[in-house]
DNA sequence: CGAGTCGTTGAACGGAATCAATCGTCGTGG
DNA sequence: CCACGACGATTGATTCCGTTCAACGACTCG
């Protein structure tokens, strides 16, 4: 879910608010009443869990054009602290309105529920991928997920390090691979461009 | 998402049905007009879908006590096949009457977000725990995230073995690091539960 | 012009997957 | 009732491949 989509939802924009913050900052604390909901322009939030010995647990890393603390919707607090670990930038999605919004109208229930819907998608194919080792072969399942059916493009909006995170391997790993791909001639690569050649090589 | 808790959504639980599926036997196939959103009570689920060269790419593995194909939602058509992979059993959750009540009822369309915004964290916080390479660390992760705060015990419902694809594992990595781990007096084992002792040693 | 970042390649290491074998248990059917 | 098969749990040995450390060029931006 994007912070766009969940602006859409807002008929009244004045609401959100943004604000910077800089690295090390802390968005909410684990305990604080939870009054908004968030989005990411720039940057990158951790969510971190301090266990019951102060051992600080990252639960999930926020990056650009995501959002988080959607469960807060429902919790009169927040459950982690939310720490920047970038200088960042966020829209602040105020609860109170959205609520009021979502009991009002069925209409923005149901596009809220589209959202979330597609996200537990999107995040279970993710996890899937994961489940393959093999770094090739886990670039190529991305690569056939994500380019065009027609043409086998991938455009590149983030820079392959961005990619390599998504993928969940070393960026020297990525550039490897994707070396000797194309020199199997699997793939042909372009500046902000991957495309699939050969496709019957999985 | 549980199939329990989505059932609980439906008044009329009569509209509920469910059915057996051998292996391989496919619960609906790409295109196929999309009525139902499914639950699984036990056995396993495989979403694929067939690329333009006909290979099969797994999009999503769903097992028992999860719910699979919500995002059809919104979608006429479903846009994979579902291919049971073992003896499954299914609940059918007919669309109609479940899109009907979000739109009468903003009390159900709140439970349903809830119900997704739940999950939406569940997955981040998996997809996170994916992020760390060590086998050693990512079971330490687990445990924290999961056992008991007070006691630090964790009771498995089911066996290792699934653990081990939770965490994606081979079951093999994990019988021997938790194995270690017991012998280096950070945990402690009993049928079917794992109790944290030493809990400032990640 | 220098600092920072991305992209790239090389070398070495370590650790997890894999293959394999064994044991115990549970359920099933002859 | 017992034999058999299936499966979970466990341990050993080996292999492999992705990470890590390191160094370098290209490019951008202040």
């Amino acid at each position: 879910m994007t912070p766009e989509e969940l602006s859409s939802l807002f008929s009244n924009r004045a609401e959100l608010l943004e604000r910077n913050f800089a690295p090390d900052e802390a968005i909410f604390r684990q305990g604080d009443e939870a009054n908004y909901i968030y989005g990411i322009i720039s940057g990158r939030v951790q969510l971190v869990r301090i266990t019951s010995e102060g051992r600080p647990l990252v639960m999930f890393t926020a990056t650009a054009n995501e959002t988080f603390a959607e469960a807060a919707l429902f919790s009169p607090i927040y459950h982690c602290d939310a720490i920047s670990s970038d200088n960042t930038k966020i829209i602040f999605f105020p609860k109170k309105p959205l609520l009021d919004l979502l009991q009002s109208s069925p209409d923005a229930a149901r596009q809220l529920i589209a959202l979330l819907a597609r996200q537990v998608r999107d995040l279970r194919t993710r996890l899937e991928l994961r489940n393959i080792l093999s770094a090739k072969d886990r670039i190529l399942h991305f690569l056939y997920m994500n380019a065009s059916p027609l043409t086998g493009s991938l455009i590149l909006q983030a820079p392959l390090k961005e990619l390599a995170a998504e993928l969940g391997l070393a960026h020297e790993t990525l550039y490897r691979e994707l070396a000797k791909l194309e020199k199997e001639n699997i793939i042909q690569r372009r500046e902000n461009e991957i495309i699939l050649i050969n496709r019957d090589t999985i």
